[in-house]
DNA sequence: CTGTTAGCGCGTTCAA
DNA sequence: TTGAACGCGCTAACAG
């Protein structure tokens, strides 16, 4: 590979007009910049990129901290984070770190490396402190997952709010006995949407029933939603709607309601969250939260250039959810509720 | 951030000493080398990469193509990338090209200004000449997709066997009218499915009848596997068996032949491709081939770190593939084939 | 408008 | 065993 120094030789001109002409500086004679142009032809001149980065101390890179790029959810995201990083000129360093803090703080070290000049985190847990100490010295910013305690910009939609809405819609159609298949980890977005269900359940004068919520202990997996529903659904006084915090806990579940031989939604309602593709393979098609993934990714890159240039941004960006409708979800009817669980499915 | 410069000067000693320690080099004192260690903890060192990286003459970096990180197909592949690369010491940058050539060219020209090592891709096209000329020159490997016509080491399964034990499977269960959804594209797997379901048919003393064939023109989507499903079983004398070059094909054919009132498998026989994580989250599971796609991604990185590192490696890696039998499949009944049609579906 | 020169932070000769 | 000095390829300040 030709360097500077080469092109600068066969141009029969010094280094530095070299540089001025390929940084397409103007104060360049055109006769010269001719030879110049022609020399990097000749050679197939390009540019030591490293170098460049070394000199002007940038590396136009951002590292991106996924637990599971197999998940859909993440995949949609970090297609948005790609589309953004290459609209805004940097490349992005992809890593899989399934939450495990040791390699997390591994990757993070890269800022101080200069390897990179931002970080985009995908699942930040509450209470996970040592995120502040980088995020103070350099630009990161977080998507979904962010604890409030800490100013680290980030974007994500409202949790709260999307469950009252799902709550809200719930009990309009007449449902009272409505149970949640929640997850056990620390993120911001399961105890809101968690909070969230019980104080919906509480205004609308609805005790919270321990015995219909469910945790999934392996993360938002189809087998997860397919045994908490098995376990939900065999009570006597079974719910008859099922609100799930992701779109894989829904479609296991659904799968689980026809396994016992509840039709969906005639016998059990069953609601979703983030809006995968996934949900209208098969019907019933799922009701779920939408959540705008490839938004959510394409801002996060927003910001955290904006951090790297030292402008002002904001602290939260709040995207627009949307409930929609689909076939999973029907009124309560007493009738069916009832003697559903004797029916088996066809 | 503290330099090498500083490090040097609190402890005492020349940088030159700072670095062998750093390197870990054995000929330096040990009282020195406490010396340099003390300084690099006090000031919290930490290397500059990038000007490791421009002395070192290498980044340590590979790039990814990938069509498109929401497909699981290569979403699994990628992880497995991921994690090999991690274990080599390498960065992996991720670029979504959704198969435009400007923009894989544009990323493999990353290789000549020095920014990476090395580059993976996941989707090259038959007769794409241009690769060859990075190839040549730097390390490049292949993941599933490969042109037989060029040298670039590579890693897939056995299209060609794996699509002979596919049919032979559906000959065995007495299927004669087996129709095929391929699809619309340039990739070597598709040619080899597509020949060795012609060749397989006509070894069987079955012709090959066009009106069997449907090709997918929007890529491997469950929309496209409906849509091809549909006017595949509209015809008279319907196939009784369809081959799906993958699981979302697979999929939507299920649900296409489902919607008409066939059921799957006593009327219609669907089997895929990939083993995606999806075959198994509804009913009827799909008798499918699975790819190991976390090892193929693995093993392309050995691939490319091979060559990195001027070593000898394989230009072909063929790595096994399985027919699983699960539940879309079952042997052919004359009976039921022929009435079916006029069934309308549970 | 152009060329010379001094680093960016590091690894690595070469002498001592 | 140690340190001084050079250079990786590039940008930018400065002088002309």
């Amino acid at each position: 590979m030709a360097t500077m120094l080469e092109v600068a030789k066969r141009a029969h001109v010094s280094i530095a007009t070299v540089s001025r002409v390929l940084n397409g500086q103007t104060n360049v004679a055109p006769e010269m910049a001719a030879r110049v142009t022609e020399a990097v032809r000749a050679l197939a001149y390009e540019p030591n990129l490293i170098a460049q980065n070394l000199r002007r101390n940038e590396s136009r890179t951002l590292v991106i901290l996924t637990p599971n790029i197999t998940n859909p959810y993440y995949a949609n995201i970090i297609s948005g984070i790609a589309q953004g990083a290459q609209e805004n000129g940097y490349s992005s360093f992809l890593f899989n770190t399934e939450g495990k803090r040791a390699l997390e703080e591994q990757i993070l070290e890269r800022l101080k490396k200069h390897q990179a000049d931002g970080a985009i985190m995908l699942a930040a847990e509450l209470g996970a402190d040592w995120i502040y100490d980088y995020a103070k010295e350099y630009p990161v910013v977080q998507c979904s997952e962010f604890d409030p305690r800490f100013s680290i910009p980030h974007v994500c939609v409202d949790n709260e709010q999307a469950t009252k809405d799902v709550m809200a819609y719930l009990l309009s159609l007449g449902h009272t006995r409505i149970g949640t298949i929640s997850i056990e980890n620390r993120f911001h977005s399961t105890a809101a949407r968690l909070h969230a269900y019980k104080t919906s359940l509480v205004q609308a004068g609805i005790p919270v029933e321990e015995d219909y919520i469910r945790y999934a202990t392996q993360g938002y997996t189809f087998k997860m939603g397919l045994k908490s529903a098995r376990s939900l659904l065999a009570q006597e006084k079974r719910p008859t709607a099922l609100f799930c915090v992701s779109d894989m806990l829904a479609l296991g579940a659904i799968a689980g309601a026809k396994e016992m031989g509840f039709r969906v939604p005639n016998d059990v309602t069953v609601i979703g969250f983030d809006d995968v593709e996934y949900t209208t393979m098969f019907h019933p098609y799922v009701t779920t939260v939408v959540q705008p993934c490839y938004q959510i990714g394409h801002t996060a890159v927003e910001l955290v250039c904006g951090l790297i240039q030292r402008q002002q941004v904001p602290q939260e960006v709040i995207l627009p959810h949307n409930l929609v409708i689909r076939e999973s979800s029907a009124p309560f009817d007493g009738y069916l509720a009832n003697f559903a669980s004797h029916v088996t499915g066809c």
